[in-house]
DNA sequence: GTTTGCTGTTACAATTCGTAAGGATTGAGA
DNA sequence: TCTCAATCCTTACGAATTGTAACAGCAAAC
C-alpha cells in the first residue's frame, strides 16, 4: 500500500517544513517546491493526490496555475493563501480549487482538510482489493503478495483464487466439495489433486513450516481451514 | 437535468433563509429543517447532493449526526458552526464531514463551497481525450504518447484501441474474450495472436521491462491488469 | 511506381498449470 | 503401541497459454 503524495507549493520555506512534518507525521508522502517552474516540471512525473498552493507565488500568478492543475489536470487543490477577503475565497474556489485555507493557520487544520479531501476520492474510486492477515498483505489487483518487510512475492491467478477463497472466510472449515464447486474444476479424481498442488504451492509462498502450518491448516478428510485476523480494504 | 438538491439543518430561521435564498439564486434547489428529527425524516425519501449541518442543535448531537450522514450514509456533508476553535473543526472533518465553515459567514462564500463539492462529485465519470498515467500523457486525439521528460511517441490506431481500454478501468482484470468483444476481432484461433502482439508492441512504447512488466500484467489463462493511477482529461 | 508505416500471421522461446507417481501423514482398530 | 488403509504433500514432467521477433499483405503518401 503506498502512501498518498501531498506536494505543497509555497516561497516560504517556513511553512513548507511545517506543512510537510505534519503530513508526513500523519503519514501521507510529501514534495515541496518554492516556485511554480519547479512544480509544475515534477507533475509530468508524478500524479500527487492533493496539491497544497501557496497563491503569492514569485515565478507565476498562482490562480492561473489553480485554474490549470484542477481543471485540465483533474487535480485536487487546496489554496492556502493570506488574502482573507471573500472575494477572494469565492474565486479560488470557482477557478476549480476544493479548499481554501487562510494564513496563518494550524497545520493540524491543514491535515484534516488534506484527509477529508483525500476520503472522496477515495470513495469516487473503489480501488482493487487487497487483504491484510498475520504480517501479510495480499494484493489481488496486482497478484502479488506482501510480507512484513514490503518484499513483494507473485502469485498465479489459480493461486489467487485459493488464497481469496480463504480469505473470504478466515477460521471456518471450507470442504474440498466447496473449493471445487467454486473454482469450476470438475470433481473427479484428478482435479482433487490439483487442488493439493495448488494450495501446496501457496503455502510455500506463505513460507508455512510443512511441519507445522500456522495459516493453512489441513482437515484431515474434510477440507482446510485458514487461520487468520483478515481485513480487508 | 434537474437542479442539485442541498438541504439546510439549523435552529435559527434567519440563517435558514439567507442561506436558501443565496443557494436558490444560484440555481439550486433547497430543503430547509429546524430539527434533526425532521431532517431524518426527510432523508428516507430523498437523498441530497449536499448537507448543510449546524452543530448546534436543539434535539440532538450535530457531530453524530454528521457521522451517520458521511459515513453510513456516503453523503456530503458541510458543516456550519459557530465554533472557531482549531480543535472543534478537525474533530468535525475526522468525522466525516467534507468542509467546516465558521459562523459569521457569507453566504457567497458558502455557496462557492457547496458549488466546489458539487464539482468533485460530478467529476467521476467522462472519458476525455487525454489522460495521465504513472508519469505518462497519451494523447488520444493526436495518437501519442508522452513521456515525463516530455518527448513524444506515436501510437497506431490498434494500439490506441487496447491503451483506452486499459485506461477506461484501470487495476482490474480485463479478460481476453472481453477484448476481443470490444475490439471487434473475432474470437477465433488466428486474432487472439493479434491481440498479444499489439499488447506487445504497446508495451515497448510504454518501456516496459518484459521480466518485470509495472503497468501492464499479464494474468495467464485469464487475461491482463492495467495497474496505474488514471486522471482523464 | 516506390516508399513508408501499420497490421496480422507464423514460429519458436518462456511461463504456467494440471497430472502422475512416490513418499509422508493421519486416524482407526487390533 | 503397532499396523494398515485412506488421505494428503511434493516433485518432476508434459500440455496449454503467452511473449516476441521476423515476415508478408495492405493502404496511404509522395
Amino acid at each position: 500500500m503506498t502512501k498518498p503524495l501531498i506536494t505543497i507549493l509555497d516561497d516560504e520555506p517556513a511553512i513548507r517544513t511545517m506543512l510537510s512534518e505534519a503530513l508526513e507525521d500523519a503519514g501521507y508522502a510529501t514534495q515541496c517546491f518554492g516556485r511554480a517552474a519547479e512544480f509544475e516540471l515534477a507533475l509530468r512525473r508524478t500524479t500527487p493526490d492533493v496539491c497544497l498552493v501557496d497563491l503569492g507565488l514569485p515565478d507565476r500568478d498562482g490562480l492561473t496555475l489553480v485554474h490549470r492543475l484542477a481543471l485540465e489536470q483533474g487535480a485536487t487543490v487546496i489554496i492556502i493563501s493570506g488574502r482573507a477577503q471573500v472575494q477572494d475565497k469565492i474565486t479560488g474556489l470557482e477557478l476549480g480549487a476544493d479548499d481554501y485555507i487562510i494564513k496563518p493557520f494550524d497545520p493540524a487544520e491543514v491535515v484534516a482538510r488534506v484527509r477529508a479531501r483525500l476520503r472522496t476520492r477515495a470513495a469516487a474510486a473503489p480501488t482493487g482489493q487487497t487483504a491484510r492477515f498475520n504480517g501479510w498483505i495480499a494484493h489481488f489487483d496486482r497478484y502479488s503478495l506482501e510480507d512484513e518487510t514490503g518484499a513483494e512475492t507473485p502469485f498465479s491467478h489459480a493461486e489467487g483464487e485459493v488464497l481469496r477463497l480463504f480469505l473470504e472466510s478466515p477460521n471456518r472449515l471450507i470442504t474440498r466439495d466447496y473449493m471445487q464447486d467454486t473454482l469450476g474444476g470438475a470433481a473427479g479424481d484428478s482435479f482433487d489433486r490439483a487442488m493439493d498442488v495448488r494450495i501446496s504451492r501457496l503455502r510455500t509462498k506463505l513460507r508455512e513450516d510443512p511441519k507445522n502450518p500456522r495459516l493453512i491448516k489441513t482437515i484431515y478428510g474434510a477440507g482446510y481451514i485458514f487461520l487468520g485476523d483478515v481485513a480487508w480494504t
